[in-house]
RNA sequence: GGCCCGAUGGCGGAGUGGUUACGCAGAGGACUGCAAAUCCUUGCACGCCGGUUCGAUUCCGGCUCGGGCCUCCA
């Protein structure tokens, strides 16, 4: 069986991957809030654990993984858009989490096994909530119910750093009915007209971070094998899902893999953020006419934890190299993935170099095969370059053929420009002349 | 200020204590009515300064530059 490797954000460093059950690996991530368009930098999480989920899949077996991705579907961005259209924040939620899986699905990204939603798990979250009140790692303040911080030493592990850096750090006031200025929010009071729901605290709204604590625990367990999400949840999100969890948990961890991915930047190397503005959507992209799985490749180029700068450029090579690579694989049905491609991946997800070892595939079956488990190449090669066909290009490509063979190569040029015109390319091969789009 | 990460050829990007990454783009050739595609050939590299070493792009230290986090954030 071929043997995973994976970087370790507790560890610093890559460890063998050992699943708890080798029948059923659990992995969970971080999914979208669904208040606008996922940009391009959303999407890199959703592309690589999508590409560790297939490699799972290929290593232990289809049926063997529990991949869930949940769907944050309250939150005070949600409620503030709601409240600038005017319409309920379910509204605001099922368009956007439409147009996440939409634009997910055109970078080939596969649903995953789950998709809890926050809003359907509250009564898991209050009870989690409940049992922290009751062993004393939280307490209620001013109709806040916060998670206390000193009551958990193993606080900070993931994250390296100790409470004083914390506090020294911290750039936003703290709210004064905090025990410890460390303290954070498991459920916050809602007014009057806005979303909530019961609980022994009063009318509320949970905190963000007890989400993911409770739909992990209540759809996949209470250890699972591997977290994963973008670097910047690292601290405190995934810090607090920790402590939460393990206090909860008498103690149990909650991931026994910690795995993030780097971020992406643009063309002028700041980070990619909706507050800067710099930001690409994923539809933006689609509708310039850039194929899906151009974009996915594009994302694929560097190593998962590696920063990634966007650009025009990337995206022109991608589109380059698949179009090669289409030629190679053709119509060929998948055969047999090749080992070194696997190797490539296995270890800790090199996609670079597995992209590198597709290059020197020259069997169509086996690249197809290859490609697939990084999600690329599942079209045929007449669909890619083709798209649905034309009866209008393929009755001038004949006319040119009939041309061409009266030797009228005055004609043969005349079609063939005015279809380059249309971005329509003509390649004369031995067995007569294939069209493709530009 | 604290913590963390990165720096490879025109571009993207792996990897390694001493031999070719690979891809894209470019150049030359073959093929072609001309192209395209394909094949062959080909140029271009490891941020700066020290140290360890027979030998460093690779290990160590410092520096410079860039990026991330420090309770909104993939």
């Amino acid at each position: 069986m071929t043997r995973i490797r994976l970087h370790d954000t507790m560890a610093r460093e890559k460890r063998v991957f050992e699943p708890a059950d080798p029948k059923r690996v659990t992995m969970y991530v971080c999914g979208p809030t669904v208040y606008n368009r996922a940009h391009i930098g959303n999407a890199r999480p959703a592309v690589v654990f999508d590409v560790l989920a297939r490699l799972l899949r290929h290593v232990y077996g289809a049926d063997s993984l529990v991949y869930a991705r949940n769907v944050t579907d309250v939150d005070d961005k949600i409620i503030e858009a709601a409240r600038t259209e005017g319409v309920e924040p379910a509204t605001i939620t099922r368009r956007y989490e439409d147009f996440y899986l939409a634009d997910m699905g055109a970078l080939g990204v596969r649903p995953p096994d789950l998709a809890p939603h926050a809003t359907h798990n509250i009564a898991g979250m209050v009870a989690m909530i409940a049992r922290l009140v009751e062993t004393g790692y939280a307490y209620e303040a001013d109709g806040h119910v916060l998670f206390h911080v000193p009551s958990d030493p193993g606080y900070g592990a993931l994250g390296r750093r100790d409470r004083d850096a914390m506090i020294a750090g911290a750039r936003v006031e703290v709210a004064s009915y905090k025990k410890d200025p460390a303290d954070f929010v498991l459920w916050k009071p809602s007014p009057d007209g806005m979303i909530g729901w019961d609980s022994p605290w009063g009318r509320g709204r949970p905190g963000w971070h007890i989400e993911c604590s409770a739909m992990i625990a209540a759809h996949l367990g209470e250890t699972i094998d591997i977290h994963g999400g973008g670097l910047d949840l690292i601290f405190p999100h995934h810090e607090n899902e920790i402590a939460q969890s393990r206090c909860a948990h008498q103690g149990t961890p909650l991931a026994r893999y910690w795995v993030h991915n780097g971020f992406l930047s643009m063309a002028g190397s700041e980070k990619m953020s909706k507050s800067l503005g710099n930001v690409v959507t994923v539809g933006e992209l689609l509708a310039q006419g850039h194929k899906g799985e151009v974009l996915r490749f594009a994302l694929l180029s560097a190593h998962y934890r590696q920063p990634l700068e966007w650009s025009d450029a990337l995206i022109a090579q991608s589109k380059a190299t698949l179009d090669r690579l289409y030629r190679v694989a053709g119509e060929a049905q998948a055969g047999r993935a090749d080992p070194a491609v696997l190797e490539a991946l296995a270890d800790d997800l090199n996609a670079p170099l597995a992209l590198s070892r597709l290059s020197a595939i020259e069997d169509g079956a086996t690249l197809r095969a290859s490609a697939a488990v990084m999600g690329l190449l599942e079209s045929g090669a007449s669909t890619w370059f083709q798209g649905a066909g034309d009866a209008r290009i393929d009755a001038l490509v004949t006319s040119r053929t009939e041309a061409k063979a009266k030797r009228d190569f005055a004609e043969a040029d005349r079609i063939r420009d005015e279809l380059a015109d249309e971005g329509i390319l003509l390649e004369d091969g031995p067995s007569g002349t294939i069209w493709r789009r530009a």
